[in-house]
DNA sequence: AAGTTACG
DNA sequence: AATT
């Protein structure tokens, strides 16, 4: 397994998955897709719309809506429960993490052809020292990735579908964003666009 | 506050 | 730039 170092603390696998695991994972994202509806998430005070779409799996999922950005145990629309974590994402995370409790939120992020997502910090988790594990699914994704500084030199990457990104430590806190997607990269995905699946660990383990 | 544009 |  090919395992690239991006800048410090930054490990990508192109291929993680292969081509019959995605296929498998596309079937039980499609399954949570079932249970717990893509939602639009909007910008906190303005209620600006993102392009991206969600939905999420564990025990808690990241919302944002003109409240704020939080995470919650409940599907802000439906009001019921986030469906469990398909085992393959439990799995991956025991695989590639290096962090020794579960992971308890996993966003599913949909983006069609013309999907964006600004440079931003993962910084509504309680737990900063657990990395985050990104997953890729359908078309490829230009990705970059820079400091934990506005302003800083980035590194941008193709995320192709079954590639695995993790990024912790001293990396747990960079600025990454998606500047475009893509289109007609991948056939994964019968109506195209990219699901991008992030797991993390958001509160304190136990002592 | 993960929106936007601009910039890199 | 620019805000939790």
């Amino acid at each position: 397994m090919t395992r690239l170092a991006v800048a410090p603390g930054v490990v990508h696998w192109p291929g993680y998955l292969g081509p019959e695991a995605q296929a498998a994972l596309v079937a039980d994202l499609r399954a949570v897709a079932a249970q717990a509806p893509f939602f639009q998430p909007r910008m906190p005070k303005t209620g600006k719309p993102f392009s991206v779409r969600m939905t999420n799996c564990g025990t808690l999922g990241w919302v944002s809506d003109e409240t704020g950005y939080r995470y919650q145990p409940l599907h802000p629309v439906t009001g019921e429960p986030w469906p469990p974590m398909p085992d393959v994402l439990t799995q991956a995370w025991r695989d590639l993490a290096s962090y020794p409790h579960e992971p308890e939120a996993c966003l599913v992020n949909f983006y069609a052809a013309d999907a964006r997502m600004g440079l931003h910090q993962d910084r509504d988790e309680q737990e900063f020292d657990a990395p985050v594990l990104s997953l890729s699914l359908g078309d490829t994704a230009v990705f970059r990735i820079g400091g934990t500084q506005r302003g800083g030199k980035t590194v941008s990457l193709k995320l192709a579908s079954g590639d695995a990104l993790l990024f912790g430590g001293e990396a747990r806190l960079a600025y990454h964003g998606i500047d475009r997607i893509l289109a007609g990269s991948s056939a994964l995905l019968p109506q195209g666009g990219r699901i991008n699946l992030t797991l993390r660990r958001v509160t304190k383990p136990p002592a």
